[in-house]
RNA sequence: GCUCCGAUAGUGUAGUGGCCAAUCAUUCAGGACUCUCACUCCUGUAACUCGGGUUCGAAUCCCGGUCGGAGCACCA
């Protein structure tokens, strides 16, 4: 039965349409420098990049801008972490450049631009150049021949100057109002290896980003780039390039930084040094915004799409807090997860009168689907529920039975009886429970570590989520013998 | 100093001149349900940066202020 739709104009979900995009002929790319891993802020460019190219049914392509061996030096093993990211995110890119295997590209074009009289070489040092442009004046080898450009060129290719003695530079319109665009540096001079191997210390001229990035965009047929404001000049200055070399440049959208507020100022460059120092115990240390961590502790790809997705690409700086990926998750979590027992912190407990046995208990609420726990008469509360109990009250474990205190230290109790109906009519609490010898339990988690006893379940859950009832959702990371890792995701 | 950009509830968004006494999500508060402090459900609090202008009519257009962000590197 067709029922009469509302005239209210639906709210657009997801990603709005991008301008000028045409299904089939869509380019982008997503371009880190692999100087680290992912992070959750660097994973906005992962999944908006990649959900516009799907959205579009065109290309993606992962390009890694690895041009600086220097200040923001790559790491070898980052160029497979983003791989590995984005298959986790579900996403295969159609192709993977490095922008250090194609050196020779942009020389090509640098001497192409050169001789058309658009670049020339600078031998000012940063701070005279940098007094003349704010002054709208040329240096002197701004008016250089073509030829006399070239050949000096051709010097700094060969190594007859030292670093920082010459630059090659895109000119511009040197009076041009914003100083920002302003014949700007496209190659440097550095005497350095690359990490790559195969790249080593082959070359000692290196392209700068706006550079490297113009030429790549064109040659990989990039219709639309999004990137962050910090690089909203970037585009002005490429675009003097396309101009000159007849180009047409990319449809363009910026947006603003992401702030997270739990991890508030992290670097990647301090977080290095802190694992280094053994503050943190590697990239994936649950209390990092990495990607890799959010995934050991159980955030769900499809949550953290979702969560980027609603954000959107606006140009204003974002603050999001983790409670709303945290939110995200739990609903893709909360219907899959096991639900399991584990005492943190635990307290033995006697329960006199109960002779042991299999309990029996839901895998889900409100579902048949049952786990069995096989438990003696001893067994282990948290010290928070230990401590709210009294002789004389009355406590429900669960799924196994209600037991009135006898003894607060040590901590014992009367089996009653089973009954759900004693419970309710004594408006009994519910607590949770393992059994003593259980298997030892470390949560590890952004907050803290916590030590405790969980049910022999467990061990059936490696590598999945399930909620600790009464604790919050967590990840199985390992099961070694007697041993479990569990990494806390969220409430 | 010069230049560019932005501004809707605590947070993130929807909204492109009348359907906006403003959407959705999350957070927060209260309640219902529940053998978990989870889930679900109900209710509530809470926003168009300010001042002018254009217009019959402005969150939406224009100008100015304020606030915020970014760039002016031989980093990305």
């Amino acid at each position: 039965m067709l029922e009469e739709l509302s005239v209210k104009k639906e709210p657009e979900k997801g990603l709005k349409a991008l301008p000028n995009a045409e299904k089939g002929k869509v380019v982008m790319r997503f371009a880190p420098n692999p100087n680290g891993p992912p992070t959750i802020g660097s994973s906005r460019g992962m999944v908006v990049n990649s959900e516009y190219v799907k959205m579009y049914d065109g290309k993606f392509i992962l390009r890694f801008d690895d041009t600086d061996p220097d200040q923001k030096r790559p790491m070898l093993e980052a160029y497979d972490w983003y791989v590995d990211d984005f298959k986790w995110l579900g996403v295969t890119p159609d192709e993977i450049v490095k922008a250090s295997d194609r050196f020779d590209t942009y020389y090509e074009i640098a001497e192409q631009l050169i001789l058309a009289g658009h670049a020339y070489v600078c031998f000012c040092d940063g701070e005279t150049f940098k007094g003349l442009k704010d002054k709208k004046q040329a240096c002197p080898h701004r008016e250089a021949a073509p030829e006399d450009n070239l050949a000096h060129w051709k010097k700094m290719l060969a190594g007859d100057y030292e670093e920082r003695e010459a630059v090659l530079r895109i000119k511009t319109d040197i009076q041009h109002k914003d100083p920002a665009l302003r014949d700007w540096g496209a190659f440097r001079i550095l005497k350095k290896d690359h990490p790559r191997p195969e790249i080593g210390n082959k070359y000692i001229v290196w392209p700068l980003l706006d550079f490297e990035g113009a030429i790549e965009d064109h040659l990989l047929g990039t219709t639309h780039i999004i990137r962050g404001k910090d690089l909203q000049d970037s585009g002005k200055r490429q675009k003097y390039i396309y101009d000159y070399l007849g180009w047409t440049y990319p449809v363009t959208l910026h947006w603003g930084r992401v702030r997270i507020e739990e991890f508030g100022k992290l670097s990647t460059s301090g977080i290095r040094r802190d694992i280094e120092a053994g503050v943190y115990t590697g990239w994936d240390d649950p209390r990092l915004p990495t990607v890799q961590a959010i995934r050991r502790r159980g955030i769900q790809a499809e949550a953290l799409k979702k969560f980027m997705i609603e954000m959107g690409v606006g140009e204003t700086d974002v603050s999001m807090s983790m409670d709303s990926l945290y939110a995200e998750n739990r609903k893709f979590v909360d219907p899959i997860a096991h639900r399991m027992f584990f005492v943190a912190d635990p307290v033995e407990m006697k329960i006199d009168g109960y002779a042991g046995g299999v309990v029996e208990a839901p895998l889900y609420p409100n579902q048949p689907e049952m786990r069995k726990i096989e438990t003696g008469n001893l067994i282990v509360v948290t010290r928070e529920d230990a401590g709210n109990l009294s002789v004389g009250s009355k406590v429900r474990l669960k799924d196994l039975g209600n037991v009135e205190i006898t003894s607060v230290s040590p901590l014992a109790g009367k089996y009653i009886d089973n009954s759900m109906e004693t419970t309710k009519k004594e408006k009994m609490k519910i607590i949770h429970w393992a059994p003593v010898d259980g298997l030892k339990v470390t949560v590890l988690g952004p907050e803290g570590n916590f030590e405790g006893i969980g049910e022999r379940n467990i061990t059936a859950e490696l590598d999945k989520v399930v909620q600790f009832e009464r604790f919050g959702f967590c990840r199985i990371d390992s099961v070694d013998g007697e041993n479990v890792v569990a990494y806390f995701a969220h409430k």
